[in-house]
RNA sequence: GUGGAUGUGGUGAAGUGGCUAACACACCGGAUUGUGGCUCCGGCAUUCGUGGGUUCGAUCCCCAUCAUCCACCCCA
């Protein structure tokens, strides 16, 4: 019990930890060419700024967020994802008295209270995106084009950007009593919790993967076919731009995003992947409307996050390696206590130059250290033991080649430092 | 929330109602005195997720529980 980690949760141990890292530099990377800046948020907010943002109707708020009560009876949540934060954070810190648009990005661990199985778990990471103040198709574009830029500087392959338009203030309400009408006369043909959805949020019954369901939803009046005027050219344009940057897609009707304050854009990126069902690796779309939702200027905003456990997973299953850590330049293997300090200075002295430096801790033979030089892989290994210490020198042997050679103990940091220039 | 599968040492795994629970890898130590990668030798599970039960006796049978994995659902 006590060496159990909670359900959904994961331990990343060394060997793991360096393709984080990795991937979360390339995300900044990325993002810093595309003009994005961080932004560091808590991991739980009121629990009001989901309840209004995401959705009350959404499955989230409805039967997977991480609620609790503080000490001072305040209802806070463990963030189920990152937008109603930003969007809180940018009202609150009044970052539209800026110039805009203003272009932010986050990583970091989000918690929802799912089953678990591949691909999902309880506390996740993702990687996303925010831009608020800008309304025109480019930026759209632009964000997707940094999810692809991402993807495809790992060399990702079998992606897919799907595409739709999913309605505004001004079509949205007529287009849901259209679907409201549409679908009440195949009632009987839809699964359980369509029925549940028809009057609540029937947009969703589009999305769903029961064959009865599928086969209704074929007929009904897509969003696209709904859009107003506006979002009709905001769609248009959209796709103007991404093939103008040579960005592929794929319009899909049905899709929908689970979260409701999505608004004309929403978008997914998908993989096809064998190893699992989870093959949503990124999502977003835009929000006009949520800021005002918070009590702020209705700006304009648009965002994506990608799911990093997915991610890795997929450069698993595609075999593509990331590097896992870099081998010492130098190992240095003391024999006897005198030498021991001795190795400490010399190990003190190599790092402050900014080389890798491994030694010894536990006072092993020259044998079991030499192994464990081989095994770190070392540049160099050196030997240090009281024969060494009388003359002041230390044995440095290239474990590559095999040869070794003496050097005065002063000059050691030195020389070593050249050797590796 | 629903359904399915699994749970033996650090890892991958064999195994059977009954004497000291295979094997491989990893790890530790050794093969003449202070030197790696190959080879050889030795060590490494009072114990088979946990708690009950059946039995003369259970890792192998039953029940419960916990955990993991997978699918549905949802989403990243």
């Amino acid at each position: 019990m006590l060496t159990t980690r909670p359900t959904g949760t994961n331990d990343f141990l060394p060997g793991e930890s360096e393709k984080w890292q990795y991937i979360e530099q390339l995300c900044r990377q990325v993002c810093a060419e595309y003009g994005y800046q961080e932004i560091r948020l808590p991991i739980f907010e009121h629990t009001e700024a989901y309840l209004r943002s995401v959705g009350e109707t959404s499955d989230i708020v409805e039967k997977e967020m991480y609620s609790f009560e503080d000490k001072g009876f305040r209802h806070m949540t463990l963030r189920p994802e990152g937008t109603a934060g930003t969007v809180r954070a940018f009202l609150e810190n009044k970052l539209y008295a800026n110039p805009q648009p203003t272009k932010l990005y986050y990583i970091g661990p989000m918690f929802r209270y799912d089953k678990p199985q591949a691909g999902r778990y309880r506390q996740f990471n993702q990687f996303g995106v925010e831009v608020f103040g800008a309304d025109h198709a480019a930026i759209d574009a632009e964000v997707i084009a940094l999810a692809v830029e991402i993807f495809r500087r790992l060399g990702l392959t079998g992606l897919t950007v799907k595409l739709n338009t999913v309605g505004c203030a001004q079509c949205r309400p007529s287009h849901m009593e259209e679907l409201k009408t549409y679908f009440r006369q195949y009632e009987d043909k839809l699964c359980t919790t369509c029925r549940d959805r028809l009057e609540r949020n029937p947009l969703r019954i589009l999305d769903c993967k029961e064959e009865g369901c599928k086969a209704v939803a074929k007929g009904a009046p897509t969003t696209i076919e709904a859009a107003c005027d506006v979002c009709s050219a905001h769609f248009q344009k959209l796709q103007e731009y991404l093939d103008a940057i040579g960005v592929r897609y794929e319009i899909d009707t049905n899709l929908v995003r689970g979260l409701d304050y999505y608004t004309r854009t929403a978008f997914e990126i998908v993989i096809d992947s064998v190893g699992s069902a989870q093959n949503a690796i990124a999502g977003g779309g835009r929000y006009n409307g949520l800021l005002a939702q918070f009590g702020g200027d209705d700006l304009p905003g648009i965002g994506f996050a990608i799911g990093l456990e997915r991610l890795l997973l997929t450069l698993k299953e595609q075999g593509i390696e990331l590097p896992v850590g870099t081998a010492p330049a130098v190992y240095i293997a003391p024999l006897g206590e005198a030498a021991q300090k001795e190795a400490f200075v010399l190990a003190q002295a190599l790092r402050e130059k900014g080389i890798y430096t491994e030694k010894d801790y536990l006072g092993k033979s020259l044998k079991a250290q030499m192994k464990a030089a081989d095994r770190f892989q070392a540049k160099y290994t050196v030997i240090l033991g009281d024969s060494e210490l009388e003359k002041g020198v230390a044995i440095v042997r290239e474990m590559a080649s095999g040869g070794q050679y003496e050097v005065q103990l002063n000059q050691l940091a030195e020389d070593l430092e050249g050797r590796l220039k």
